[in-house]
DNA sequence: CACGCTAGCCCG
DNA sequence: GGGCTAGCGTGC
């Protein structure tokens, strides 16, 4: 006798539970449990949620200790086993749970929970023994309020728990009483969170000859009734509920006459939910290719029809037309039977990249951003996984879309920041995306007019098997236009000159003619966070770290300057060290005082200010991108939220208010982030026939982020910032883990921390990995740390973090986590807690 | 001694 | 994560 198992995922989210449990596959389910399956499963005293992760027969065994899976929660399977060995390897990765990965990949309308029932214990009846009067004679005679409550389960049959201690609110020791003594009994299943979406339908039942005799046999009085019957007869189809009440301008009474008569049925009719059922998308057709576009589409098409799996690396200029070549790319990829899933940053998935997705391919399109509700995201994953769609188009999760023959992965602005998920599990997509084309065969484009150094440089060095883009390059507009101008300000000039503005004088007349010839002007002021940085406002000069080649952070509580790589701090100076000028600052402007100071220089003007105080609402940024479209502002106003993907004719101006802004976060990549966004805004300038002018102010106009930006020279900027990511070996000449501990007693945590370093350094040296990377050894790896993290005490937390660099073909992250369990292991408490992040974006 | 609280334990 | 239990403190 064999007996079929299955491997179960719980989803309870703890390291001790982070492995597969066993379970017995009941007879009845063993049609339906695949590797994918959603089940409930006892667990403990309880009962919860599991994905069936492999099967498996074992031989005559202790059946008794085995439990059984409990119930089945959907016919098909979730998951698709490719997502199910996809979870498994994104968890080795980035040293996660399997539970946490795996709930990536279902939406959360899927994340049941169990609910406990309580009922009345039929034992007794079954038995025969005792009839239902012989319950009350049972040797505890049962008080008045016990016979209530049993009273009141007979009539009602099972209910929840809660229902019931809802229902009597005093009395829970009395229903605990009776589940002791086998009165009540309790059994748990897993609820979803939503319901699939029903309406109600109606359809004539009759037809012909009978449909005659029903009509005719209606009264004067029944006239309503006779006249929804004519209608439906008409129709001929099955049409909602709704539709018949308001086109006939009836109550729901009438149609419930009809069907008591026979002559109609209601019906529920599963639907799907539409978020964008009010909106109508204009179709379009495939424009001509440009030469260059030709080229890289073929490039593409070649690799599909071969299925070769390979990844594009598509370095494309602002405006030259890479979601043309997409659109086009996809559309063969459709018409060979295969899907195609469409990455892009959840800030750039504005409404214009939605309508060229449903303009091309209309209801083949899934859409999927955090905007949606539970129950429309729910929907729209369900018409993937039904296969009722072809593209899914959405941010990071997209990538996770659960189609069954994928041809095709577009990651359009590959070298965004926002793919890495910065909760636990941090994923990057695009190295998700690579993963997951691999196991289908599928091909990868990555697009991007600035692509990541990462990218880039695996384009170029072809040292890394697992990530070796092809590179192919746009450098034309394909609209013939050519790149925008730029004028670079030096604001230290203009302050010299007594200019003590916001707005250099450059700046300043470029809006006042915009204003005069009926233009449109896109002003960008990057802000995010809280973070200060010092400035001196006379020379220029940034507190900067000595060690680390990064600027240092004003802490404003202890007043001193932080490095938050090497933990190097210093006072905070009241004169610039360099030229004594007292000019001495953190820098910070707002978007909101902008908006203030343009009113006052230029009064009327009409300003739309979009950051996320004004784009929380849902539809807003919709709703405010629709208005400076139909020209009711002259100045768009805002963070980077604005530099990403716009398209207006009548935007001949862009203004980048303080280039340096993202240049002095504590970060190696705040360059390459500076030369992007100034990249990417100064292409949303000059378009179309309107040639655009762009100007950028800054304090060091001379930095190389900012005057390759306005050279539009992305290939001198990377040889200059591979330089300095070399001497440093800091990404892609290294890897980086950045572990993060965190405990409520500061002196236990340094000790915890600095226990964990050694233990680390320990083993990486037993390999012999360990030594610094200056060194010329292909496989190194160092620690640096620890020290305080940049935000070091977060919801009475203190929080402590150390670097893990390393380089060659080392298996860090599996270090990092035994080292990590073991120090957490070593309280006897769950206090402690270690988060890694592989490959970190954000340092802070 | 009856009740309440919490630290520790384990889940197939 | 959560539910249960053993062990201990507290209050009449």
């Amino acid at each position: 006798m064999m007996y079929r198992m299955a491997k179960v995922i719980v989803d309870v989210p703890s390291r001790e539970t982070d492995r597969p449990f066993d379970y017995l596959i009941p007879e009845s389910m063993s049609e339906w449990i695949e590797v994918g399956s959603r089940v409930g499963v006892p667990f403990g005293r309880r009962t919860v949620q599991g994905f069936v992760v492999s099967l498996h027969e074992e031989p005559e065994m202790d059946k008794s200790r085995m439990k059984p899976i409990q119930e089945l929660l959907d016919l098909l399977p979730p998951l698709p086993h490719d997502l199910v060995e996809l979870a498994a390897w994104m968890s080795k990765k980035y040293a996660c749970s399997m539970i946490s990965t795996l709930q990536l990949m279902i939406p959360a309308a899927l994340k049941g929970k169990a609910e406990r029932y309580i009922h009345l214990n039929e034992d007794n009846e079954v038995s025969g023994e005792l009839d239902e009067g012989a319950l009350f004679a049972l040797p505890s005679v049962l008080s008045r309020e016990e016979e209530e409550i049993i009273s009141y389960l007979r009539s009602s049959g099972p209910v929840t728990m809660s229902h019931l201690s809802l229902r009597y609110p005093a009395h829970s020791k009395l229903i605990k009483g009776l589940l002791g003594n086998g009165i009540l009994s309790e059994s748990q299943s897993i609820k979803d969170k939503i319901r699939k979406k029903t309406i109600k339908t109606v359809a004539a039942t009759v037809s012909g000859e009978e449909a005659e005799i029903a009509l005719a046999s209606f009264g004067a009085q029944a006239r309503r009734q006779k006249e929804v019957l004519n209608f439906l007869l008409e129709v001929g189809v099955t049409l909602s509920l709704q539709e018949v009440l308001s086109t006939l301008q009836v109550t729901a009474g009438t149609v419930k006459k009809l069907v008591e008569k026979g002559y109609a049925v209601i019906e529920d009719v599963e639907v799907f939910r539409d978020p964008y059922q009010d909106r109508h998308f204009k179709g379009t057709v495939p424009l001509e290719r440009t030469p260059e576009q030709d080229y890289v589409y073929n490039a593409l098409i070649n690799t599909l029809n071969k299925r070769t799996n390979d990844v594009f690396l598509l370095h494309g200029i602002t405006g030259s037309g890479k979601t043309e070549v997409y659109l086009q790319t996809i559309e063969r990829c459709i018409s060979m039977g295969r899907q195609a899933i469409v990455l892009v940053p959840e800030i750039s998935l504005t409404p214009q990249m939605v309508e060229r997705f449903k303009g091309r391919f209309g209801a083949k399109v899934a859409v999927m951003h955090s905007r949606l509700s539970t129950g429309e995201r729910y929907d729209e994953w369900r018409k993937i996984r039904e296969g009722r769609v072809e593209v899914a188009i959405g941010a990071r999760s997209a990538v996770f879309a659960p189609f069954k023959d994928l041809g095709l992965i577009v990651m359009d602005e590959e070298h965004e920041t926002s793919y890495k998920q910065e909760e636990t599990p941090k994923y990057h997509t695009r190295d998700v995306a690579v993963r997951r084309a691999q196991q289908h065969g599928a091909a990868v484009i990555l697009g991007s007019a600035t692509p990541s150094l990462e990218s880039y440089y695996a384009a170029r060095s072809k040292s890394d098997d697992n990530f070796a883009p092809i590179l192919l390059e746009m450098n034309q507009r394909a609209s013939g236009s050519s790149l925008p101008g730029v004028h670079i300000v030096d604001m230290r000039e203009e302050l010299k000159e007594g200019n003590r503005s916001m707005f250099s004088r450059a700046l300043h007349s470029g809006i006042a003619s915009r204003l005069e010839r009926g233009e449109q002007t896109v002003l960008l002021l990057n802000r995010r966070g809280h973070s200060t940085f010092v400035m001196c406002r006379s020379c220029g000069y940034v507190a900067g770290c000595s060690e680390c080649d990064i600027s240092l952070t004003y802490h404003q509580k202890s007043n001193n300057l932080r490095c938050h790589y090497c933990g190097y701090s210093a006072p905070a100076p009241s004169i610039c060290p360099e030229c004594g000028s007292e000019h001495i600052r953190y820098f910070g402007t707002g978007t909101q005082r902008v908006e203030g100071e343009l009113s006052k220089l230029f009064p009327g003007i009409r300003v739309i200010r979009m950051d996320v105080d004004t784009t929380s609402e849902k539809g807003s940024h919709e709703k405010l991108l629709q208005a400076f479209r139909e020209k009711k502002g002259d100045v768009l106003l805002g963070t980077q939220m604005v530099a990403k993907g716009l398209d207006f004719p009548d935007v001949t101006l862009v203004g980048v208010i303080a280039a340096d802004t993202a240049l002095n976060f504590p970060d190696f990549r705040s360059a390459e982030k500076t030369f992007q966004l100034l990249t990417q805004v100064a292409g949303r300038a000059g378009r179309h026939q309107l040639p655009g002018e762009v100007v950028i102010q800054s304090y060091v106009p001379d930095h190389y982020s900012i005057v390759h930006a306005s050279g539009h020279d992305y290939n001198s900027f990377v040889r200059e910032e591979l330089n300095h990511r070399k001497a440093l070996h800091y990404p892609p000449y290294s890897r980086l883990i950045l572990v993060t501990m965190s405990h409520e007693k500061l002196p236990l945590l340094l000790r915890m921390a600095e226990n964990f370093v050694v233990e680390l350094k320990g083993k990486a040296q037993k390999h012999g990995w360990y030594g610094s990377l200056d060194r010329f050894m292909p496989e190194a790896l160092d620690i640096l740390g620890p020290v305080a993290s940049p935000m070091p005490r977060i919801k009475n937390r203190y929080r402590f973090q150390c670097m893990v660099k390393y380089r060659g073909n080392i298996d860090a992250v599996s270090l990092v986590r035994e080292t990590a369990s073991a120090t957490v292991d070593n309280l006897r408490d769950a206090s402690l807690q270690i988060s890694i992040d592989v490959d970190p974006q954000m340092l802070m």
